[in-house]
DNA sequence: TTGCTCCTCACGTCACGTGAGGTGGC
DNA sequence: TTGCTCCTCACGTCACGTGAGGTGGC
């Protein structure tokens, strides 16, 4: 596979590919000319990566887990991993929750909402 | 209030209120010596900058969000934030659910389970 | 007077993005 | 031969963190 197919195939942009591959996350399989070559099996573990991106995992953490699978000490981050991705759930529907009344309150200036003011509350109680 | 009570009411770091200071989402009162001087509502305004954050906002945008309250300008910013934060909670349980079936899976490698791969195969179909 | 936290630069980090100038395949 | 995408530096960005060396209140 050549750098465009696999642009296509992720949407993930040449600079980006770099970046993995200078950090060890990715390896080409060549050159044609100056132009990386990959194998078909480089889109698997960039979705791998997308993945343990959203659930909050750093890139040097993420060559960590690569290197120790499929052994068994990468599934204690992984349960670390489940309880950080609740929390950031959590987060998120708070947020939303806020930002949903905020549109719906009636207040001239929100900041003056009592609704929103108890949302506040929450975040630094 | 004195730095350290910010502090201690937020848990956010000098070099954060520092940081916010110098974008201009937060101001001083004035100073007693060289140390820093808030007023109470200082946190309010923390909390909707942490509220923010969350949903995704850039710290230049919660500055305009700022500023255009309490005007009716910024309740298209907030809508179109609502599907982006649905998206990222969709993004979460997607990631969540992958990792739970890793830990789950009998295979000796994850990448040979089929269920795990299919997971993948919605990442970058 | 002794600590303590505060202060101001300045540089580091993380995950890339963005030109600047140049090479190679189709 | 003409474009086109690719290449390699090098520097920029965003939201801070982290010393380094120094000042001021309690």
């Amino acid at each position: 596979m050549d750098i465009s197919d696999v642009r296509k195939r992720t949407g993930l942009s040449a600079a980006t590919l770099h970046h993995y591959e200078e950090l060890g996350l990715i390896t080409t399989t060549g050159r044609v000319g100056l132009h990386r070559q990959y194998a078909d099996d480089v889109v698997d573990v960039l979705a791998v990566i997308a993945l343990c991106q959203r659930s909050g995992f750093s890139l040097h953490e993420i060559r960590e887990l690569l290197a120790k699978r499929p052994g068994a000490e990468w599934k204690g981050l992984a349960r670390a991993k489940i309880a950080e991705i609740t929390q950031r759930i959590n987060d998120l529907e708070q947020a939303r929750e806020g930002i949903t009344h905020a549109l719906a309150c009636t207040s001239p200036d929100i900041m003056r909402c009592h609704h929103f003011r108890a949302t506040l509350d929450e975040v630094y109680p």
